[in-house]
DNA sequence: GTAGGGTTAG
């Protein structure tokens, strides 16, 4: 009988285990295991302590094994878990509704969530406990259905659930983004009288928050007559992904005690709002304060995107130093956010000496897809694409990301035949449906390739709608090319699409100002004020000895403006001898050819590549970002800049990295 | 047990 209940088992060890192996087993591993703990903790002697009972000819009783799970759990020592298990069933044990609940969790702790599922599904009466485990299993495997309907099975069967039970159901509603659902979990809950209970009550603002009803959320915060840091900060996040940070700030001001979820979660606020100063200002402030909190990954995570937001290359280099310091750079989520700080700063070759530092078989599909957009934003399409066939034979399934990444690689290196080779097979050799990003990457690719007529028909048959993305591609294309005919169509398109983005506006007027269409250009500038729409002005930034230098179009308030006008009055001639012709072909007033060069000369981006000149020594790489397209003149610049000054610049416009040297741009001249 | 999270095209 003992026999056919072992072959009948799902666990594999079951047949070879017997009482004595079962306690050298867990003699060896518990020394093996934890050689390195034992000083500090007796794991070896506890467990043996515990396991004890297990090893006498009287029968053990079921609590006995519970004991030994529960000791198992969250250890990582799923053999020695199995072997427990086959013990007890060679003993013809049935776990019970306690035991089942301990194994449950020790299964679930351990990797195997399988082995759970089956060990549940064997309990002959699951009690709320049974259901609380398998119900926490399935949520932190990422199976929110799975929950609810385990959830319903168990209410069906008249078990109430507990205060353990609803705030994994309610993280699932909320993991859902289902507030119907919520609201449904929240009244059963007040009627079983759990609303008040500190967890309950919190997972219900998380639910609200993640539904995006903050008001409910706050109320539900304002009922609670015992709150914990946890509640607090479930609000804060709320208000912060609101965009309400006012009153975020307050609340966490308000605090008696913070703990570092707190400073986690207003550090990620910050940087989520494009406060990308701020979020480091209080990162900052929080190590100062010394308040006993200490920075864990998810706050290394969060604080590295406000680096790379603000191309701030020496402070993220800096944290990222501190990070090491701290023993938090071996974690994959850190390694994959100091991948992308370092590309968005313009440091390509740090960002991929970092992923070469992730193990293989650490590297997920988050850090591949990072590290391929990494080349690809960078013009690097040939590194993208071979970044693209390690992952394939790494194992690692690609995703629409892994695509987008892929085809704006090839565009932007004009790789244009093998950007549509990936684009024609990607449903059949990987299993990802084109989406309206790829078709504008491939609109993209046809664009710079000067095929606007047959990018102009893919668009027109497309199985989805196209969106800006795809007649922003199919725009600037025709601006490149010169194609006024379709940029009327693509511009007339994007006017309804996004009415509020007065970039398309301005593209569209420049192209007419390129052919002295005036009264055209008149035109659309009646419509932006109409509109009450403004360009966006300029923008550009200059990262020098850590500290961050602004620089408005034309902007004179910098304490260095008159040496920097000076330098950039003297400039158009210094490079004009190298072959220099200034492009006025872009300056929307009808004036006159001097007037508009003068206007060249004070764009954003020169005067903080000037500023750059002037105040580092020779040798040191400029990089400068800024907040739109780079302007074709300023391109053109800056490729002799970097001749005659022999400097490498790196400029990050809002879509791409320029990499200038010896005169020449990686862009290629296309951007 | 609850709260904080990295990768997306023009």
């Amino acid at each position: 009988m003992l026999h056919g209940h072992a072959q009948r088992s799902p666990f594999p060890l079951l047949q070879t285990t017997n009482p004595k192996t079962l306690f050298h087993f867990i003699h060896f591993s518990s020394q093996s295991q934890s050689q390195s703990q034992s000083r500090h903790f007796p794991l070896h002697s506890t467990l043996s302590s515990l396991a004890e009972p297990l090893l006498r000819r009287d029968p053990p009783e079921n609590s006995s094994y519970a004991a030994v799970f529960q000791f198992l759990t969250g250890r990582s020592l799923l053999r020695l878990g199995r072997q427990v298990h086959a013990h007890m069933a060679l003993r013809s044990l049935e776990p019970d509704a306690f035991v089942g609940a301990k194994m449950i969790a020790m299964y679930a702790s351990s990797g195997d969530l399988d082995s759970a599922v089956t060990t549940f599904n064997r309990i002959n009466n699951p009690s709320s406990l049974s259901y609380n485990s398998i119900i926490r299993a399935y949520t932190l495997y990422g199976f929110p259905q799975k929950t609810i309907g385990i959830y319903f099975r168990m209410r069906s069967l008249g078990l109430k659930g507990d205060n353990f039970t609803y705030p994994f159901v309610l993280k699932c509603c909320a993991d859902l983004s289902n507030v119907w659902m919520g609201i449904c979990v929240h009244g059963i809950s007040l009627r079983i009288g759990l609303e008040i209970d500190m967890y309950v009550g919190t997972s219900l603002i998380d639910m609200y928050v993640k539904c995006g009803e903050i008001s409910d959320a706050h109320k539900l915060f304002d009922r609670m007559i015992v709150r914990d840091i946890s509640s607090w900060n479930a609000l804060i996040a709320g208000y912060m992904k609101n965009g309400e940070i006012g009153v975020a700030e307050d609340l966490f001001e308000g605090m008696a005690r913070k703990n570092i979820v707190s400073w986690t979660t207003m550090i990620s606020g910050y940087t989520q709002n494009g406060l990308a100063e701020r979020a480091l200002f209080v990162f900052d402030k929080m190590l100062e304060e010394d308040s006993g909190v200490k920075p864990n990954w998810v706050t290394i995570m969060s604080v590295l995107p406000a680096c790379a937001h603000s191309a701030a290359l020496e402070r993220g280099s800096q944290i990222h130093k501190f990070a090491s310091k701290i023993g938090l750079d071996s974690n994959v989520s850190v390694q994959t956010a100091l991948v992308a700080m370092y590309a968005k700063c313009g440091g390509l070759a740090e960002a991929s000496q970092c992923f070469d530092r992730i193990p293989l078989e650490k590297k997920n599909l988050v850090a591949w897809n990072t590290m391929i957009t990494a080349y690809s934003s960078h013009g690097r399409g040939l590194e993208s694409i071979s970044t693209f066939e390690e992952m394939i034979k790494a194992g690692v399934q690609p995703d629409t990301i892994t695509f987008t990444g892929l085809l704006s690689g090839c565009s932007h290196s004009g790789l244009a035949d093998m950007g549509l080779k990936y684009f024609s097979c990607m449903t059949k050799a990987y299993s990802v449906e084109p989406e309206v990003q790829h078709y504008a990457c491939v609109v993209d690719l046809l664009g710079r390739a000067g095929r606007l007529v047959e990018a102009n028909k893919l668009i027109n048959n497309m199985p989805m709608q196209a969106g800006p993305s795809v007649w922003g591609a199919l725009l600037a294309a025709c601006r490149k090319h010169r194609n006024l005919e379709i940029a009327e169509v693509a511009a007339k398109k994007l006017f309804i699409l996004e009415p509020d983005n007065s970039g398309n506006y301005v593209l569209l007027s420049n192209m007419y100002a390129e052919v002295g269409m005036w009264k055209e250009v008149d035109n659309l500038r009646a419509m932006l004020k109409s509109q009450g729409m403004r360009k966006t002005p300029g923008c550009s930034w200059i990262e020098v000895n850590g500290k961050a230098h602004m620089f408005l179009g034309g902007d004179t308030s910098h304490p260095q403006a008159k040496e920097i006008h000076v330098f950039l009055e003297a400039l158009p001639e210094k490079i004009k001898e190298a072959g220099y012709v200034p492009d006025t072909s872009l300056v929307l007033h009808d004036v006159s050819e001097e007037e508009k060069e003068h206007n060249l000369t004070t764009h954003s981006e020169k005067l903080a590549i000037a500023f750059g000149l002037l105040n580092t020594s020779p040798g040191v790489v400029l990089r400068v970002t800024k907040n739109l397209r780079i302007c074709v003149d300023c391109h053109t610049a800056t490729k002799f800049i970097s001749e005659i000054y022999r400097r490498e610049i790196i400029v990050r416009d809002v879509n791409r990295f320029h990499h200038f040297i010896n005169g020449s741009c990686s862009c290629g001249d296309y951007w």
